[in-house]
DNA sequence: TTGTAGGCGTTATCAA
DNA sequence: TTGATAACGCCTACAA
């Protein structure tokens, strides 16, 4: 009889607080607040008691749409991702989650790039973005961010919070840049420079990432201000089209043909180590080297960015900038939920420090010793 | 004044429904089925029209939380994953997502392998279920599956709607196994059996996966089967104790301690092949024959199973057996969603087709022409 | 320390 | 074709 005969629901629905309250023949609100660690205090403790019990006994889960509705609040919250399937997005991924669930909240997710990448490439984030609003999440954490994402400004603007992650927006006049977790990208880039120098290498050059994300950009300023920290200059750089094994051995195509490589010890000029802005490029330039006939490391040094799995399971393995992608993840969980609670201005943002990953593709440039 | 004064929530929500039916001076009823498709057709189409402009202007968002609490459908459903970090994993998402998203689900995450994988591994897993189910999330799609899981059972008895993937459950007395949409593990290890056979191969070994996942089990009784189909026995078989990189390398030792390998061509009895269950054991395998100076393929051949990305990088790159990873989450998800518009029995049951992906890591068996 | 009343935004049922 | 009314299950004032 504790059901109420209208359920409409498919759903096999457990006992409401209703019939857990009739039940113990208490009202319903003394039952909200035995369930509310903020204001359980205010009950009888042999009374609470009973509640718990009871509550075992009936099997009774509290209904969180029911709360999200009466509160507004969702314990829930929107992640774009470009693609999950890429290799550096599942620990983020993971690092999200494990931070959400620290609160008790969810991630609704969405890949926002279609494989067959139709044009309008921004539309399937928009949509994304509007079922998630209809859901009520509370805010964003967002890794597709262009530098200059005019949606995402417009998203804020409206009210949403958002956090992003691995890759920022550009800081616009007058308005900060919305707040962020990222790699020092700088200091990846000058980790590299400095392990290439060290082991004699003066003619080094860049496979740069596209100049919209900001990782393409950091990470291209970063290795022309390390090279100028050795008084060098860049030996060649190209930006590749995409974070993609294609590009990047398109890349080092142009590369090659722009600065021919060094064949010889003796041919002065030649390039002598490349950095890419990330694996994937790296790896599209390994193949390009290989069937070029150009020995990594032997001929050429080779370095990538993000230290995707894997790595350390090629010939030669490849020698990488690791950035804390795990960690980026809980951080801007953490910052995210954090400004939900309305902590007024927690520190909005946060750079993590990349660690260079020697291996294999890196070695005394030729001709030194 | 169309806000009603005392909004809780501090998300900034939009205009409600009452709002947009007062301002368009109609009932609140009559916008709700102007929103249904299937009952659209009620409405004038003067009305309708202008319904629809008037949500656009005033950026109305039918609030879906409400909706859940009114309808009991969440749109909502709980994934359990291991961790989305192993490799297998994403594609596996991706095709769950997309799947989902045809019908406008949202998934819900969980990771249930703790990184520090503390005791009560399932504890993790149950407690993720726990808040999801707090969340009214219609059904959920599993990953996680053991062999015998009688969690998983009891789950599903309890009503909840759920659908594996990947992994199986074993089907128990009086009882058929739970919906499931895996790879045909059996035409996978015959794909791989038939290849090396073909290649001269007679001493063929078996790297298997743990015994209480339905992967492990099913592709080492393939791997039998397989073998009988050409008259021939196992020269060996290992159980690794996960599927693991390490694992792979511990039982690779093991299979060489007992069984000596073809470090030459003339020795009889040696090993020429071996199949691992994962391509993570093979990558252990691999570790293991280079550390001890025997060649792949030249003296031993080796093949992998699921085809995670970069194996065509490895030196030699690794021959495995394709799994339609993605193909699988979308299938799973399209099951699970025709179960919950209540399509009677609906094939509960898909089982996918590998392939066999060639790649340098087998060659003719030493000694054959 | 506990109870009462009203509302959160939507959908469903019944009338009109 | 549209309107009125009553849930859905929980939370929050306010009263007792």
């Amino acid at each position: 009889m504790a059901r109420s005969s209208t359920r409409r629901g498919p759903a096999p629905a457990g006992p409401t607080i209703n019939d857990l309250a009739q039940h113990l023949g208490v009202h319903k609100s003394t039952i909200s607040r035995a369930m509310d660690p903020a204001r359980r205090h205010l009950i009888g403790s042999e009374l609470l008691a009973r509640v718990e019990t009871a509550a075992r006994e009936l099997g009774w889960r509290p209904n969180r749409a029911a709360a999200a509705l009466s509160t507004g609040r969702s314990r829930t919250v929107g992640v774009l991702l470009p693609d999950i399937t890429n290799p550096v997005f599942p620990p983020i991924l993971r690092g999200i989650e494990d931070g959400l669930d620290e609160e008790g909240y969810f991630a609704l997710l969405a890949n926002t790039s279609r494989p067959d990448s139709r044009p309008g490439g921004q539309a399937a984030a928009q949509a994304a973005v509007e079922r998630m609003l209809a859901q009520r999440v509370e805010g964003f954490i967002v890794a597709t961010a262009l530098r200059d994402d005019a949606w995402l400004e417009s998203l804020h603007a409206s009210g949403a919070r958002i956090v992003l992650v691995n890759r920022t927006s550009d800081a616009k006049a007058g308005r900060s840049a919305l707040p962020a977790v990222t790699s020092d990208d700088m200091l990846g880039m000058q980790l590299a420079v400095d392990h290439l120098v060290g082991l004699g290498h003066r003619r080094i050059a860049h496979l740069a990432g596209p100049a919209y994300f900001s990782t393409g950009q950091a990470r291209r300023v970063g290795f022309d201000r390390a090279l100028q920290t050795h008084g060098l200059q860049a030996a060649g750089i190209v930006t590749c089209g995409a974070y993609s094994i294609d590009a990047g051995a398109e890349g080092m195509r142009e590369l090659l043909a722009m600065r021919p490589a060094a064949r010889s010890v003796a041919r002065s000029g030649a390039l002598t180590a490349v950095v890419a802005a990330n694996d994937l490029i790296a790896l599209g330039a390994l193949q390009v080297l290989h069937a070029e006939g150009i020995e990594v490391p032997q001929q050429i040094s080779l370095i990538g960015h993000n230290d995707m799995p894997l790595l350390d399971q090629l010939r030669p393995p490849l020698t990488s900038v690791r950035i804390q992608h795990y960690e980026m993840g809980l951080r801007a969980a953490r910052l995210l939920l954090a400004a939900l609670q309305g902590t007024p201005e927690a520190a909005s943002t946060a750079v993590l420090r990349p660690e260079l990953m020697v291996r294999g593709s890196t070695a005394a440039a030729p001709g030194s010793r």
